[in-house]
DNA sequence: GTCTATAACGGGATAGAC
DNA sequence: GTCTATCCCGTTATAGAC
């Protein structure tokens, strides 16, 4: 369906980039032409909807790329402590270590959120319910498995904020190392998986020890 | 300086709403104009330098109300919970419990960041510096404090993103009331301020317990 | 399927009257 | 200080050749 020298993946994947570095408003037809090799009424022959249609497909093309490469193995059979550093590592390369951003999140902060609200809501939604399964095959309780989950998807959210605001990679660097055991703290006993890590981390002196006092 | 009918400080206002809603690109000159009552000509009267000098203004403005509502309650000498509370309470209502974003996060997600760096860079920086502050003055040792403050800008950035995104209230208001205990867990004890609060709310389920088995 | 050319519109920005 | 009118350019979108 698209040019022969441009698969529909690769350009699905440009056009991801553009929009996710420049936002909606900012991804203008040039831009996007630019991006894809292709002129701006060849994209319109695969987007008779203009850019609205091209963020569904992109939308709808991430939750593919995340179902196969970040959900998917938090479903694997591997111990769940892998899982997560599996999907961590993803992570961390589709954000470029905070530096990139996640497009369904800069779309959520502008008005066009109520325009993709189903692909975003939905993408989110199924993010939080892997990782809500993932925990509790650890051994955590739902109720705990579910706030941790939403903790977790919310500061990786926030570290990229905090990332490119500083200019510095450290809130992201910082909490993928940080955020395994703050996650699966409590969770590597009782149950068929108490693979702990061959080295065994140092304790995260931020959150990792609040609490500390009321709970001893 | 601005029109007879609307302060400098009410200007300022209503462009920062505008560009908090809508990005800088998506923040046209008759959006501009609209939501301040002006014509496009009267607002490079004010500002010559076009959209630039207007989010450069805007963002001084952001700077300086922050300065007085969030960090000035933040240094005062009243107890360092009660000063904690004090900025929450501003900033649930500055982002409408996670509806409307902020202005410097959204502008550090897109290409404007490099243009407005000083600024964005600045300002989180000074309120991390500021909570860190409060933290050491409730009893935390310096490398603690620097991370709980990290971790709390973090999250409250990451929940604007998943309220909006899941359009639901939840994950913000949650946080809020979340905070404090998380925050402040363990300082209550060895400093002057030994005001615990008045109720003990009730154990988060989330982070707040985790690490407790390798602590205990 | 992709291109060049072009229409119709809205964007940022300025001149000059009041 | 604000306005109306205007400029030029980039934007979205389409038509039609190849």
């Amino acid at each position: 369906m698209p040019a022969p020298h441009l698969s529909r993946d690769d350009l699905l994947n440009r056009l991801h980039e553009t929009f996710r570095r420049h936002g909606y408003e900012g991804a203008s037809m040039s831009r996007l032409a630019a991006a894809s090799g292709l002129g701006k009424a060849s994209l319109y022959h695969h987007f008779p909807g203009g850019k609205d249609q091209m963020v569904e497909a992109v939308l709808e093309h991430v939750r593919a790329r995340y179902e196969e490469d970040l959900f998917r193995p938090l479903e694997t059979v591997h111990p769940p402590r892998q899982r997560l550093l599996s999907m961590l590592r993803t992570l961390a390369q589709d954000y470029d270590n905070g530096d990139r951003n996640c497009l369904p999140a800069l779309l959520a902060l502008t008005p066009e959120r109520d325009r993709f609200t189903e692909a975003i809501s939905a993408l989110f939604s199924r993010w939080l319910d892997c990782m809500t399964q993932l925990l509790i095959d650890a051994g955590l309780a739902r109720d705990i498995a579910t706030r941790r989950a939403h903790d977790g998807v919310e500061r990786i959210q926030g570290a990229i904020v905090l990332t490119r605001a500083l200019g510095m990679p450290k809130p992201f660097v910082g909490l993928m190392a940080d955020l395994p055991d703050q996650l699966l703290a409590g969770a590597d006993r009782g149950n068929i998986w108490s693979s702990r890590p061959t080295r065994l981390p140092a304790a995260p002196a931020g959150f990792g020890q609040m609490h500390a006092a009321r709970i001893a």
